[in-house]
DNA sequence: GCCAACGTTGGC
DNA sequence: GCCAACGTTGGC
């Protein structure tokens, strides 16, 4: 049984365009420095559903569906001096920080507005409205159809 | 650009 | 182990 949750990006990093853009549809999903979210990341299964979040930019919300690609597995970055995401506290016998692929399923025709998702009463108890500075989380199956639907009803 | 939320760091 | 200081996220 698949899985839901949802990651956010802020476009200009990586928004769901440059999913589009990709031959194979395929980006690594890394550079997550945060426990919590690292720990979603390493539950993530092949098959797995992700919706795309918009964050900081013009117009905040979900923007595509992606596919979780494998499992998670060490994030090279934290072994690159001359990333951003560089840990120096990271050993390559012992990771600190895992990273996964995602693959393009869907961009939508327009992004669903966080307006919007604050409106509606499926989410009110989510954790993308509960935990603000999070940044990978699962969704139920309720929170995940309910945004399905919205999508469906414009 | 401001600021609230909140996770992390480090002194003790 | 506590907690103040600090840094980051992210909406507005």
């Amino acid at each position: 049984m698949a899985q839901y949750w949802l990651v956010k990006s802020e476009p200009d990093e990586c928004g769901i365009d440059d999913f589009v853009s990709k031959d194979d549809g395929i980006i690594r999903w890394d550079g997550v420095r945060n426990y919590q979210a690292r720990n979603f990341l390493r539950e993530m299964q092949p098959g797995d559903l992700v919706y795309l979040y918009h964050s900081s930019c013009a117009v905040i919300g979900i923007a595509g569906a992606l596919k979780v690609v494998n499992q998670a597995y060490p994030d090279p970055l934290q072994f690159d001096a001359n990333s951003p995401y560089y840990d120096a506290k990271a050993h390559s016998d012992k990771p600190r920080w895992s990273a996964i692929d995602l693959q393009f399923l869907d961009k939508f025709a327009s992004v669903i507005p966080l307006k919007r998702l604050k409106h509606m009463p499926q989410l009110t108890q989510s954790m993308l409205l509960t935990r603000p500075r999070l940044s990978v989380m699962p969704l139920t199956n309720d929170e995940w159809l309910s945004i399905q639907h919205a999508l469906a009803s414009g």
